[in-house]
DNA sequence: GCTTTGCTAGTACGAACGTATTGTACACTC
DNA sequence: GAGTGTACAATACGTTCGTACTAGCAAAGC
């Protein structure tokens, strides 16, 4: 009875619209009006596949969640290069380095700003992917540890969990202009140094590697 | 001339209302007439005092970074306590435990996104409250390097920064519901731990202390 | 071939937005 | 005591918001 329209395929078309806004202009631009004309629709077709403003906001949350998720699993480049410089590299992918990642952090940053007073989003538990995440590189920190990468004494757990939270508050330091990202890459690479016995004892760090 | 009206006093009063309902309904609730109602007084007195909607919340921002201003060199507790539980209680800060810090966390975010991509809010430098914090951060650690608290192979200037993220971090975890307050305390005692020599080699974290 | 149904566009409505304009009451100088 | 300018209030204007409503168009079932 329709005239073939891939539903799946139009709803990705509208969030994509979504978030290139809510990346460039900011959460507060994207309107349904402005998502419809970046997506090159009218305003009732967004209305169609989305009832509301709030359900394509929560899509587009979700959709962002997604990709972090996808980071998380796929984002191991390769074990052959030693645990260290893989842990490393896994957290790097945190650090907003290009304008990809700069635009995935501004689009997340303006969702966990509404969330905390948005009692809708509020209550989504995007806390999930956070957990996965650092799951993962328990994971890996706990293997290290067996193969005496890292000393027995360690608490991989809150090992992990700092790590991570390093991650986050050394990206937000790049995003509010505090630092460039080549200087928290070495930062995060000071206290991987730190955690990994094999770590040449001093590098230089804080200033240009 | 006038009818004697304190503008400090008047701007004062206007602005904690403009963050009272940042911090509860969001900045994206802070309109002139629900600022003004706030605060008491009619839609004409806000524009009186500050011209336009951006002024209103440049002043805004500039009162929140005044506190962290005034909180990292006030916050210096009690240098007797020895400068591992110095270190320790002055972090313990940024982690939002009480509504006052939540409210205070809340704020801060709104504006770190919105700066993100209005830039109006782009352009000011609130970097320098951050690099302040650092600094101070730093200059305690030197001092407990000097005092062999610190192992001298240590790079201050990195672990404090490192230290300023992770509190960073961790406060976001705990706005994002990942993890209770204390357990992001028992974290960053953990990392305050490995850097101190004299702290124990190992206390419980990760669960409830 | 007509009807039914999925999809898209156009438009209207009430509310809220930022801001400009106008008016008024009071404290001060002269 | 008249005049001046500050401090505030009331209101109006034009725009944009989310959403509801209506119509048209192409494909599929009978």
């Amino acid at each position: 009875m329709p005239k073939l329209a891939d539903h799946d395929e139009r709803r990705a078309q509208i969030v994509a619209a979504l978030l290139r806004i809510a990346a460039s202009r900011g959460l507060h631009a994207a309107s349904m009006r402005t998502v419809a004309a970046e997506a090159g629709v009218s305003v009732s077709t967004v209305q169609y596949y989305f009832h509301t403003k709030e359900q394509l906001l929560l899509a587009g949350l979700e959709h962002q969640a997604e990709g972090v998720g996808r980071r998380a699993a796929a984002g191991m480049p390769n074990d052959a290069a030693g645990t260290r410089d893989t842990v490393h590299a896994w957290l790097v992918q945190f650090i907003p380095v290009d304008e990809e990642q700069r635009a995935a952090y501004t689009v997340f940053a303006a969702y966990h700003a509404l969330a905390l007073t948005d009692p809708a989003l509020a209550g989504l538990s995007y806390t999930h992917g956070s957990h996965q995440l650092e799951g993962v590189l328990r994971d890996l920190l706990t293997g290290a540890q067996r193969a005496g990468e890292v000393a027995p004494d360690r608490e991989v757990a809150a090992e992990a969990g700092n790590l991570l939270a390093l991650a986050t508050g050394l990206a937000d330091s790049v995003m509010a202009n505090m630092r460039p990202p080549d200087a928290a890459i070495s930062l995060l690479g000071y206290q991987i140094d730190r955690l990994f016995i094999v770590a040449s004892p001093s590098r230089p760090v804080a200033g240009r590697p």
